[in-house]
DNA sequence: TTAAGGATCTCCT
DNA sequence: GGAGATCCTTAAA
């Protein structure tokens, strides 16, 4: 278990950053334009399994991109996942890093996320409500105007978001 | 059938 | 800070 402290939207299909981007629906991106509350979990670089929420109602392809999680609950066994030299914050402080901390790849696909073992709950009551930072997309250069767009969202205390104000190569600004 | 190119991570310097 | 890993998805022929 973790709390989600990153996240990306993408906006297809007029978003050219995103997979569904004019309006490509392929076996791949199907389940973006089914109802939402379901997983679309997809490889990159041959290598990370990407996780995401998909959002909206049918037929409006969106989703939400889990970039970066912070550990709560199952260290060993995410340690364990992520190779026995993984500190604690290296364990999902990415969004391919927590798909293999939560062993989340392709039998995911379209996975109803109200029900185990994947799920989404909500926080508990007496949980401080973060403060969100916002910064544009990590990795989308190539989007062109999309890329500038300030979509991806963070906790500006969590010590678990993947790039850190400041020290991020490109892309980050704080507002907000 | 083929070729190109990723919504990244790790290891090395 | 930079390169290599590595294979699925897509589009075009």
């Amino acid at each position: 278990m973790g709390r989600i402290v990153e996240a990306e939207a993408y906006r297809g299909p007029e978003d050219r950053a995103a997979h569904s981007f004019g309006g490509r629906r392929t076996a791949r991106t199907e389940v973006m334009f089914g109802p939402p509350g379901y997983a679309y979990v997809f490889l990159v670089y041959g290598l990370h399994w990407h996780f995401n929420l998909v959002t909206t109602a049918a037929g409006a392809p969106h989703a939400v991109l889990i970039r970066a999680v912070e550990p709560l609950e199952g260290l060993e066994l995410m340690a364990d996942r992520r190779g026995s030299s993984a500190s604690h914050r290296d364990l999902t402080n990415g969004p391919g890093k927590l798909c293999s901390a939560f062993a989340i790849d392709r039998a995911a696909y379209g996975a109803d996320l109200t029900r185990a073992p994947l799920f989404l709950s909500e926080p508990p009551r007496e949980a401080a409500r973060p403060r969100v930072l916002r910064s544009p997309r990590i990795g989308i250069d190539y989007a062109g105007d999309w890329a500038a767009r300030p979509w991806r969202f963070y906790d500006a205390q969590s010590r678990s978001v993947s790039r850190r104000p400041g020290s991020a190569a490109r892309g980050n600004c704080s507002a907000r």
